[in-house]
RNA sequence: GGGCCCGUAGCUCAGCGGUAGAGCAUCUGACUUUUAAUCAGAGGGUCGAUGGUUCGAUCCCAUCCGGGCUCACCA
């Protein structure tokens, strides 16, 4: 499939957010008469692995990008930053190692052994896991350390420009500082020559001209240093803002909670004299009862929680759905937001324009939404699990009864929901089964019905099971009341009240097979 | 209390100056030698409240109400 075009009075009518974003970095770069390639930056804190926000800034500021590209046509670049040569301030629980990993406290990330003992620290084994995160969603981005920026000497030069405007800056944040921080606060922190540790000390001396600065270091020896080269490092706030200033960076996007940060950083990163990067702050999510996630209440849902559930793109979709609202994450969002996925993807080649490009589905699939849809809804395969059980191809055979003229296309897209349908029946409808122990009678019948199964063998039609079905039951005594016939077979054979029309279900899951079902159920215990 | 963001049908959301929309849920009907599913249709909103601008406001402005975040340290 190829990417439609699109004009330029379509995307001038183009109202979707991620335009909205788009026309704004467009006026930043044009007041700024910049022409280069354009940086989108998103931050990673690599004290732990990368969860559903992570995935939520990446997949909306991807959608920034894709929308500003086709309006522009200009060449961009995706930085993921990871926030690597921090301190580490506590030793996150649940990680093996404790002891150790306390003997590294304020020591930057990238210093802290790694618990697991796979990689060369604590920071490079959480960002092998973001780049393995990102990649298996197939984003386009380029990793950057903040380590390797600040040993390389690629901040060199920052980091003399925040001395030579250290007055300003620190008119910019004093005022936001406690009482006692104020005494030692410094927008530089050293690393200790001698313990290796993150320094929250004051400057005692500074030489912008020399790139030099004296402080006191832990054993009280005073220590002059030279503040590139990874010998020190920016403390935050100033950090977000020389490294806008440092890449270049044109957009970014932040969560609510930083709203005060970005306020702050745009005005350092101004002193320093560079121009603050468009963006937005986007609202963080909350639960059922519209409280906030935390990790120790273990409210919300992660991502794990939801891929096992349903797609990537119904996720993406999530995501795309009003960052600027508090949404919220909980379990039944899940299959609801993948049916909504799929209607929007339905939706596509029905819309041209604008219509067309604010479309959830050409966001999702930066440019590119698949051409067929599924034939049957998420929420009718949940339904069909609890009748058929969650055996994927038993679930494949009835999309393809339900759904006699779908193409290969749609049946696949539809085979892909069995998975998650048959994850969810593990998980939610098995759990529930209650067996019902078959009186005489009913053993006597069911007895009969599967060996009536058996003869008939595979490859008969619907009917012909169906009606061996009825048969059985009006000959063992429920010629008036088949209903009851009916329920015996669900609560004894299928553990539940409610169960498929059995015609239909043996032709699909096979006679031989349905036989077998239902002689264990008879030798079940 | 200050600042920022949000408030459209039961739920999830779209619409953002010109007589309120979708999906799900609900209800009704059709259909299948059980149920579910499926199909057709219906009901449901003073667009948080009040003022203002306008010929006209869900959409712009102001105030208020409700919710979220933030205003020590750390990121």
């Amino acid at each position: 499939m190829t990417a439609r075009t699109y004009s330029a009075d379509d995307i001038a009518a183009a109202k979707a957010w991620p335009f909205e974003e788009a026309r704004k970095l467009d006026a930043r770069l044009k007041r700024m008469n910049h022409d280069g390639v354009v940086i989108f930056e998103t931050g990673y804190g690599p004290s732990g692995p990368p969860h559903i926000g992570t995935f939520g800034e990446v997949a909306r500021t991807t959608m920034v990008r894709r929308a500003f590209e086709l309006m522009t046509g200009r060449k961009t670049r995706l930085i993921s930053f990871s926030d690597d040569m921090d301190g580490m301030r506590k030793v996150p629980p649940h990680l093996p190692n404790q002891e150790m990993l306390a003997r590294y406290l304020q020591k930057p990330l990238t210093t802290v052994p790694d618990p697991w003992g796979s990689h060369d620290s604590f920071a490079h084994h959480n960002n092998a896991k973001l780049r393995a995160f990102l990649d298996q969603f197939g984003f386009d981005y380029e990793f950057v350390s903040s380590t390797e920026c600040y040993k390389s000497g690629l901040f060199d030069q920052t980091l003399v420009r925040v001395l030579e405007r250290y007055d300003a800056l620190m008119e910019i944040m004093l005022p936001s500082l406690g009482d006692e921080r104020k005494e030692t606060y410094s927008p530089i922190l050293p690393i200790s020559p001698t313990t290796g540790r993150v320094l929250y000390v004051p400057l005692l001396e500074r030489d912008a001209k020399k790139g030099e600065i004296l402080f006191e270091d832990e054993d009280g020896s005073k220590v002059k240093i030279a503040v590139g080269g990874g010998n020190t490092k920016l403390q935050w706030k100033v950090d977000w803002a020389g490294r806008w200033f440092a890449l270049g960076v044109d957009y970014e996007m932040a969560g609510e909670d930083l709203t005060e940060s970005v306020r702050l950083s745009n005005r350092i990163v101004k002193a320093l004299g560079g121009e603050p990067p468009a963006g937005f702050n986007y609202q963080l999510f909350v639960d059922e009862e519209g409280k906030k996630i935390s990790k120790t209440k273990g409210n919300g849902i992660s991502i794990e929680q939801w891929l096992t559930y349903a797609s990537p793109e119904s996720l993406s979709l999530f995501m795309f759905q009003n960052p600027k609202a508090a949404k919220k994450l909980y379990f039944d969002v899940i299959p609801k937001t993948l049916d909504e996925y799929w209607r929007h993807v339905e939706e596509y080649p029905k819309q041209a324009g604008a219509k067309a490009i604010d479309n959830p589905a050409w966001h999702i699939h930066e440019g590119n939404p698949p051409e067929a849809t599924t034939p049957v809804s998420f929420a009718m395969l949940l339904t069909l699990v609890n009748a058929v059980g969650g055996e994927p191809e038993v679930l494949k055979g009835f999309i393809r009864k339900y759904r006699p003229t779908a193409s290969a296309e749609e049946l696949r897209a539809a085979d892909a929901l069995t998975l998650y349908a048959a994850r969810y029946y593990k998980d939610f409808v098995e759990p529930k089964k209650q067996y019902r122990q078959p009186t005489d009678e009913e053993r006597a019948a069911l007895a009969t019905l599967a060996a009536r199964l058996r003869e008939i063998g595979d490859g008969a039609e619907e009917d012909a099971y169906h009606t061996a079905t009825f048969d059985t039951g009006k000959a063992h005594g429920y010629e008036k009341n088949l209903r009851d016939w009916f329920a015996a077979i669900y609560e004894i054979v299928f553990g539940q009240t409610e169960g498929p029309r059995m015609g239909p279900f043996t032709k699909i899951y096979g006679a031989v097979a349905t036989a077998t079902l239902i002689e264990d159920a008879l030798a079940r215990r």
